[in-house]
DNA sequence: TTCGTCATGTAATGGGTTACATGATTAC
DNA sequence: GTAATCATGTAACCCATTACATGACGAA
């Protein structure tokens, strides 16, 4: 999703793509190229993303070129209709895997194409799950008080205060998003 | 590292361990019973770890048994006189690794049995890394600020602030640490 | 007696990192 | 000219999850 995103601003080749999936996550993901170039491969083969260098993509795609040697310049990649048609999917998908840690903030980062509805739906899925994680944290902990060491108990207490603030930053999140609804219809 | 140091306090079976590393480490690092078994299998071959029940310790260990039928019955492990050395050998070790993401947790777990010194410097050792985190994060959102959504940017904030807490955290600890030095020498 | 939980394990599968190999371009 | 960075890719490896298969035991 972070890939057909990026490239459905503006195409770019794979060492750039990279840079701003970092960015873009703020350093979570690290995206290595060893994980990148096998993934415009095959988004290549399923027809998302094309090479622009003409020269290039008239290249027959499978055939397996001289194996290591050969020049190699930049490749830029863009979408193909098949490609934005996938991104638009992926923005319009919604249910429980899209609150879960791996999605949830690469759907942000695209929440500005995303239909508002949409996007309150995923908020309040996401601060429903992340409750859970906390309440279950809670449960945990007030179990296990008074029976573990302090520094066992330190990290817990931080880990719950970590989902804590999560819990309430979503809530802003959310209330922004139902007053933007009122105020600007 | 938590199932030596789960099994120094006291020996217990697979499920059990599952429960008290969910527990130590707050929901993080599931531990599938799929990651859980080969790896007691593996440290049962290191010899780090041994079978309580009298009548299954004596059968050789590699001899591949009836493979799925055969009456099971729970499992007790036990730290062996090696394993306990490796406990004490991870207990003592010091370095970069010690402060990754990966393994920090599991040590401040197991930090009331560990030497007051490495205590100290493993806490400055994670603190300097979350900071160059932290610092990373925060020139990236100065160069992206104003280029780039409201909910990007959300989300690189909220990431920014989640390791600025991080950084307070481990400061706090740090200076507990170093108090509890002075007032109990 | 049957359901839920406790309990042990294996095999397939997936997916990512690391290390490697190569070459182009820019700045000093 | 040479070091750093930009740039592309592959292959080996690691390691965890998922799905599956099996069985014991207590309570309703």
């Amino acid at each position: 999703m972070a890939i057909l995103g990026l490239l459905n601003d503006a195409p770019m080749h794979g060492y750039e793509l990279r840079k701003r999936v970092l960015g873009l996550l703020g350093g979570f993901r690290p995206l290595s190229y060893g994980s990148l170039y096998p993934a415009l491969k095959r988004m290549r083969e399923q027809g998302w993303i094309c090479v622009q260098d003409p020269a290039r993509a008239t290249e027959p795609l499978p055939a397996n070129a001289p194996p290591l040697t050969g020049k190699r310049g930049k490749v830029v990649y863009a979408l193909t209709a098949e490609g934005k048609e996938r991104f638009a999917d992926l923005l319009a998908e919604s249910g429980p895997q899209e609150w879960e840690d791996e999605r949830f903030d690469v759907r942000l980062a695209f929440f500005a194409q995303t239909d508002a509805d949409l996007r309150l739906q995923i908020l309040e899925g996401r601060r429903r799950r992340v409750e859970e994680r906390r309440d279950g944290l809670r449960a945990a902990l007030a179990r296990t008080r008074e029976r573990v060491d302090r520094y066992t108990l330190e990290l817990q207490q931080h880990g719950l205060d970590s989902v804590d603030r999560e819990v309430r930053w979503l809530s802003e999140l959310i209330a922004d998003e139902t007053t933007d609804r009122n105020t600007t219809p």
